[in-house]
DNA sequence: AATAGCTTTTGACCTGCGTCAAAAAATCAT
DNA sequence: ATGATTTTTTGACGCAGGTCAAAAGCTATT
């Protein structure tokens, strides 16, 4: 992992993140350098390990180019939980919340740029711009929509309608992701996956 | 569904509410009488219709004494998606949040008693009290904690686990479900479960 | 460009669980 | 209580999709 403050470019960038925001709050000038101040950029190379199980997962990222994946092991096998891809934050949740260990890793699936919170930076903003706190509430509401809907797809469907409802929603990005990982994202064998995308 | 504000066996039971408040934040005593003017009891005998799809889900009920169900329908079939009890809030979310249509239908298991918070409440207390967005953005954790178990629990298990992962997370409660109502919410069918309960 | 190490595909086989149907048990309404 | 309705149980059967094994394709490294 590489790190770094300096350069325009990535100064720039950083109105990507700006704009996340904006979708769900006013930033006001203040709370732009508060971020400013707090967030860094970090790179990840392909195959990279992003967060380790082993730890508590302490920062946030915001990916800006490149695409991660959330996963535990189960019975020795690497299960997907998650694919975090641009614009949007990656973590361990449950760690990242209660500063305790969780059973998720993140890898990287290809090289990829983000920038980095940290819990207490983050904890800081919370105490000091409530708006950050209504923009917290109101970013899980989206992500939370997502979860119930992966719940219903995932119950009473045959493989095909759950690989039909995972292209739909990762239309982007599905082809970025090899196929026995998106198998173990949906909980079916790959072998299974490999039958379904050859009949179409 | 009969209403009431009087009676102090009432005002002392919301008690219990701001309790649960304090879970996540502390309670103000201006915050408290805030949330006091704006809540009101309400409730539903067994099997009463809760809430409608056909409409806005415009209130979030508080359930005080009870056993909520909601649901949807998929071919023609009743499908439960949650069973929101004692001390947990319950509403059609993303109806609630977006203030649109949502698929979700509500009704009650039992006779139930509840607190009722209608949106535009909950919008002012957003804006004046502050603590409010925390109280939210804290619960919401909660819930997205289990959302997540649950979604690793529906993958890659057989009908017996997915039971006993229901038994674990609803073990208080899951003696007063329906059967029916059970295999619906896990995924499976009803003639499976009633397999897998015998025997034991 | 050749070897090693992954990932995906193809084939054969088998089983968990869904579906359909009907009986038994429980719950409800008069 | 008693008949009607709903819910649960039991049985028979079939298939979607899991498992195991091996071949075929890719990717990376020296």
């Amino acid at each position: 992992m590489k790190e770094s403050n300096l350069s325009q470019q990535i100064e720039g960038n950083k109105e990507l993140l700006f704009r996340h925001f904006e979708q769900y709050i006013r930033v006001s000038d203040e709370l732009k350098s508060a971020l400013d101040a707090r967030i860094n950029f970090v790179s990840f190379n392909k195959g990279e390990l992003v967060h380790d199980a082993d730890k508590v997962c302490t920062r946030s990222l915001f990916i800006q180019k490149g695409l991660f994946r959330t996963y535990f092991i189960k019975d020795g096998k690497e299960i997907s939980e998650y694919f975090p891809a641009e614009n949007e934050w990656s973590n361990s949740p449950k760690s990242f919340i209660t500063r305790q260990k969780d059973m998720y890793y993140i890898d990287a699936i290809e090289n990829t740029e983000a920038f980095c919170l940290k819990v207490d930076d983050l904890v800081y903003l919370f105490e000091n711009f409530p708006e950050m706190e209504r923009y917290s509430r109101l970013s899980m509401g989206t992500v939370f929509g997502h979860l119930m809907e992966r719940i219903a797809s995932l119950r009473f469907t045959t493989a095909k309608e759950k690989y039909d409802h995972f292209i739909k929603t990762y239309q982007e990005i599905h082809h970025r992701i090899p196929l026995g990982m998106i198998a173990s994202y949906l909980g079916i064998a790959q072998e299974t996956l490999s039958r379904i995308r050859s009949e179409k």
